[in-house]
DNA sequence: GTCTATAGTCGGATAGAC
DNA sequence: GTCTATCCGACTATAGAC
């Protein structure tokens, strides 16, 4: 191993103590996971977790803003580029449409297709369920962005859609999403799904978008709501 | 107290930690309630939740079967009558949008308006995201019920829709009622909402009824699915 | 910086009096 | 059937060697 060689592949303890908290904190949550588990899955002594990260809490900690810097880096652009598309002078809703169904059906792929989504989008969800201390970097950072962004494309698709009305159907928008990664077991039971595969998180996404698409088509031929 | 005394109003230990149960599961989950809690705010003493339910875990599953029923109390008939609806001979398109109509704005009110749904509908959803032995019951006499009637529905509005994609749809239109539950949090943060209170509980079924009603045109304007 | 050993705490279950 | 007292196990965190 020369001295000049820029990144090391070799990782260090305290990255495989963030990689293993997400898996554990993911597939258990806060209280039902343990110090233990995770510094074995990490391949660490469980006194490094004190040492690193200040006890169980800071590594929790430590974990969300490391999965809140995963999704920035996969949606960050996206978020921001639909940002800018509803300032504009003139707000094409062409545009804004195809938007949003590039950004739900990105989420959908995310939440239901990616091989990091259970571990991910679980603590994520668990945090929507039972805030704790962490939940404002997800918040800010995830949430209210997403959120934001959906509202402002569903004010651009609908002109007279106040602000509030604007986020409550974006709320119900992502509902149409997370529901499957929060319901997965429901979905294996009554679709005697598998993973879920690649065709069926087309499927899903196919009908989610559909779903999405109508709902725009019969809010646009209505009074503002 | 007489003998011939038939119904006690005195409510015993074990329904007192029945409710407590309910409360104390709901708000913290499986893990991070404890029996302490439980049997104090029960009003009774720790040793009684072996004595009762051999234990934590069985006054947890104890806990589940007494909300379920009380689930099935208020929507069993109905679901009963769509399901007879859908089997009828003629199966009336009208008939069953207001089935579908009544029935999600039914858990609408449910999840999101009624005062004892903080405690019953987290408790699903957390055994919707963590499946314990409990979920059987749940997903037999709840779940399934639920979505099968709404798929049912669906096939009713739209000829040629496959069962399973009407299943699929089902899950994405419960979506649109659960998220509101789990992501109460996100709510009050982007919405700067209270409760929720009553109004609130209006305009978000209204909401995710429009959507529905948008949805239901569109797939009906559409080949099937 | 990483380990072993252990301290300190807490939660669930049990024994046995009443 | 309900209580008190207590045990046992599991977990997190710390001390200190290397």
């Amino acid at each position: 191993m020369a001295k000049t060689q820029i990144t090391k592949p070799k990782s260090t303890a305290k990255d495989r103590l963030l990689e293993a908290a997400v898996d554990v904190f993911g597939k258990y949550g806060f209280e039902a996971a343990t110090t233990r588990m995770i510094a074995k899955k990490a391949g660490v002594n469980i006194a490094s977790i004190p040492y690193y990260f200040n006890g169980k809490e800071g590594l929790y900690q430590a974990a969300i803003t490391y999965i809140v810097e995963k999704i920035e880096a996969k949606f960050g652009t996206a978020l921001q580029n639909m940002a800018e598309l509803a300032t504009g002078e003139n707000p094409n809703r062409e545009a804004a449409r195809s938007a949003l169904e590039n950004l739900l059906g990105g989420i959908v792929s995310f939440m239901v297709g990616s091989p990091e989504a259970p571990r991910v989008a679980r603590m994520i969800l668990r945090e929507q369920l039972d805030p704790s201390a962490a939940y404002d970097i997800i918040y800010s950072r995830v949430m209210a962005r997403v959120i934001d962004s959906i509202a402002t494309l569903l004010t651009v698709l609908m002109e007279n859609m106040s602000p509030r009305s604007a986020r409550i159907r974006a709320m119900a928008m992502m509902g149409q999403v997370t529901v499957f990664r929060v319901g997965r077991e429901t979905m294996v039971r009554m679709i005697g799904l598998e993973g879920y595969t690649q065709e069926e998180t087309d499927e899903i996404r196919r009908i989610v978008l559909e779903h999405t698409r109508g709902t725009i088509e019969s809010l646009s031929a209505r009074p503002a709501g």
